[in-house]
RNA sequence: GGGUCGUUAGCUCAGUUGGUAGAGCACCGGACUUUUAAUCCGAUGGUCGAGCGUUCGAAUCGCUCACGACCCA
């Protein structure tokens, strides 16, 4: 198909990376307008809401490259697709990743159809990632910088969603796209990348959630069930965490960091440990909502996974326990595997997809 | 009633033969990072229980008092 028959539709954030994008496809000759996305409602005077001059750069940016820019405000389709799932994941104890859903039912969901009606044939995006045709059969692969790939938060998409999308910046380093928007004369080149849940931003973390969520005080305890001091309520924190839990000096005869080894949801507690404990570390996950991006590979299949994002990839061994449900093995015990977070596979570059951690243990 | 040992940063403690104080943890800030965390870097923070002495100079010696722990009656 000739790229000036094909009309794309840009998710611009205001940021480098997605102006990059547009500009790339630009030049390829495809036929680009762009869409800005506000997802989170907030009053525009709130110090950590940047939209309005987030808005600001994105235009700026598509009266540079002289497209055309949409915007949309996908508020209550954010709040009841992916935050009711967010809030209700942390009343259940569990950490869960807001931006992986976000990518599966917003971006790649939403504002898929929302440009389709505008009339385009494919979206693009600014992540680091690659998509790659075979035959019919749509791959994720990691991008090229290894540092920014973003194929983790990707894992989600469906063979439907990959053959729409295209990733300009999967084959560029972060330090190229830079360069490339400072040569344009990009106003948001230098510009700092966001951070923090996606279109809500970084902000103090736990007293955001304490706008949504009651504070249930409880016990944090140590591994021989010996009372240290409260703790705020179990969403505040995460397995593996040391900040915040504010156990100074004198609950033992160590002086090492206290770590939440585990989240007691039943009886409300912590257990929390000290230094690199021997429970801070578990060779085996179970987990839950398998998704394939192509088709499932023979189980069991050994591969890497990452059970976080930017953690160096792990060896592992998937099993299959029924349809939904999956054991993962590794071959090196792995510090703080934590329900709610997303495990992620990979055959050397290429996403096979990933699955929601419900427990961990050791064999 | 007598005796011993304690009382130093938010917490737990270190401070050499007396020369106006340090560590770990916690807290705070920054870097990193489209989740939560981790990690790295940095800063703040003490009139050394109180008072009086000895000394050129005391957290460090002496005395008194307060508080705490333990021991003996």
């Amino acid at each position: 198909m000739n790229p000036s028959n094909e009309k794309i539709i840009v998710g611009l954030s205001g940021g480098v990376d997605s102006s990059v994008a547009a500009l790339v496809l630009l030049e390829k000759g495809f036929h680009v307008e762009g869409l800005f996305m506000k997802n989170w409602d907030e009053e525009d005077d709130d110090k950590y809401c940047n939209a309005t001059e987030d808005l600001l750069d994105a235009q700026q940016v598509a009266d540079k490259l002289g497209i055309k820019l949409h915007t949309v405000n996908f508020s209550h389709e954010y709040w009841e697709d992916v935050f009711e799932h967010f809030l209700s994941e942390h009343k259940k104890g569990r950490t869960p990743n807001p931006d992986v859903l976000c990518n599966q039912r917003i971006k790649f969901k939403a504002f898929l159809d929302y440009a389709k009606d505008l009339g385009a044939n494919k979206i693009a995006t600014g992540h680091y990632a690659r998509i790659i045709n075979n035959d019919g059969h749509y791959q994720l692969k990691a991008g090229v910088d290894g540092n920014k790939d973003q194929s983790y938060f990707l894992h989600l998409l469906n063979q439907d969603q990959l053959s729409q999308s295209l990733f300009p910046l999967g084959d560029l380093h972060k330090k190229q796209v830079r360069e490339i928007a400072l040569k344009n004369g990009f106003e948001n080149a230098e510009k700092k990348d966001s951070t923090g849940i996606c279109f809500i931003g970084e902000r103090p973390f736990k007293d955001f959630l304490t706008t949504f969520l009651p504070k249930q005080k409880g016990d944090i305890i140590d591994e021989n069930g010996r009372f240290i001091k409260h703790h705020h309520g179990l969403p505040f924190y995460t397995i593996g965490q040391r900040k915040g839990l504010e156990i100074g000096g004198g609950y033992s005869d160590s002086s090492e960091p206290w770590f939440v080894a585990d989240k007691l949801v039943e009886s409300n507690e912590i257990l929390a440990v000290q230094g690199d404990h021997p429970l801070l570390y578990h060779n085996t996950l179970i987990a839950d909502s398998v998704h394939w991006i192509d088709q499932s590979p023979a189980l069991p299949h050994k591969c890497n996974a990452k059970i976080r994002y930017r953690q160096a990839s792990q060896e592992c061994q998937v099993m299959e326990i029924d349809g939904d449900c999956i054991q993962v093995n590794f071959m090196e015990p792995q510090r703080a595997i934590t329900p709610g977070q997303s495990i992620v596979f990979y055959d050397r570059d290429v996403c096979l997809g990933g699955s929601v951690i419900k427990s961990k243990s050791n064999e």
